[in-house]
DNA sequence: TGTGATAATGATAATAGATATCAATAAGAA
DNA sequence: TTCTTATTGATATCTATTATCATTATCACA
């Protein structure tokens, strides 16, 4: 893998962001200062920066792709209402791994644990809707 | 959500089948008993069914819909080398919706747990290639 | 520092999974 | 039975992603 400007921009800018875009948003998030640098480019390096461990592949409600450059151990929570994804530290999370390999037979390699559920922001509305229908 | 016969069927195969199926796959194996059911139904119903709750929906290596029937909770592993969709029973997993929910502000509905890895036949396969290099 | 092999790029065509459209049909409440 | 309307099947369409390909840039090595 060499190291190209447009993959450099590609990490830098995906390392700006918190909001888990998927290869499209970071695509139209990058033309603002590099209207040079193409689609194919950004879906090309998001994909070999996953592949490489420099950054997280992760799936969003509709199976879209989303990346997140944060490689510290995470976890995801989905709102089903607005589509958001939120990082969930969950310190205490057991070693599953373990558990799992001793019952199947399989080598395991790593967990994705995937929350679904309201945010903060979706409860709030939904509330504030309800109490408007004096539900 | 009314019963159609289609949706019987769409139900009643994907029952039959182990194998975590696309809808696609599942439609190419009910066309050999119904080739009067058209793709789009399959689609349909394999939705609906997992909106409704009758089913479950899960997501394979590239990100394209699964259906599994088996509603008891369990997790799933994902083969790294040939795609393959494995259940993980894992009685053991904690209450992990109840953690990640006081440590963030969001209402949990559910968990994915995906594990990633080799399942034992890719393991084997592996081995077996390894062992001819002289590894 | 130049040079050559080749990986990466950008524009765009192609693919594939999934959804939308729409006239015809069938479910099921009254 | 009759009526309303959800569902169906065929197919067009959409959309995210990948493939193609000529051009350009990287970087190992002279």
């Amino acid at each position: 893998m060499r190291n190209t400007k447009q993959k450099e921009i590609v990490l830098n800018n995906l390392r700006m962001l918190d909001s888990h875009p998927t290869a499209d948003e970071l695509y139209q998030y990058i033309q603002d200062e590099h209207s040079e640098i193409g689609v194919a480019t950004v879906y090309r390096n998001l994909s070999k920066l996953a592949e490489n461990g420099d950054i997280k592949k992760i799936t969003g409600l509709d199976g879209s792709a989303h990346y997140d450059w944060q490689l510290e151990p995470h976890y995801h929570m989905v709102c089903e209402c607005c589509g958001g994804i939120h990082d969930v530290l969950a310190k205490n999370i057991p070693d599953l791994i373990s558990q799992a390999e001793m019952e199947t037979d399989c080598k395991i390699l790593s967990v994705d644990i995937t929350f679904r559920g309201l945010c903060k922001e979706c409860q709030e509305h939904l509330e504030k809707r309800m109490s408007f229908m004096n539900v």
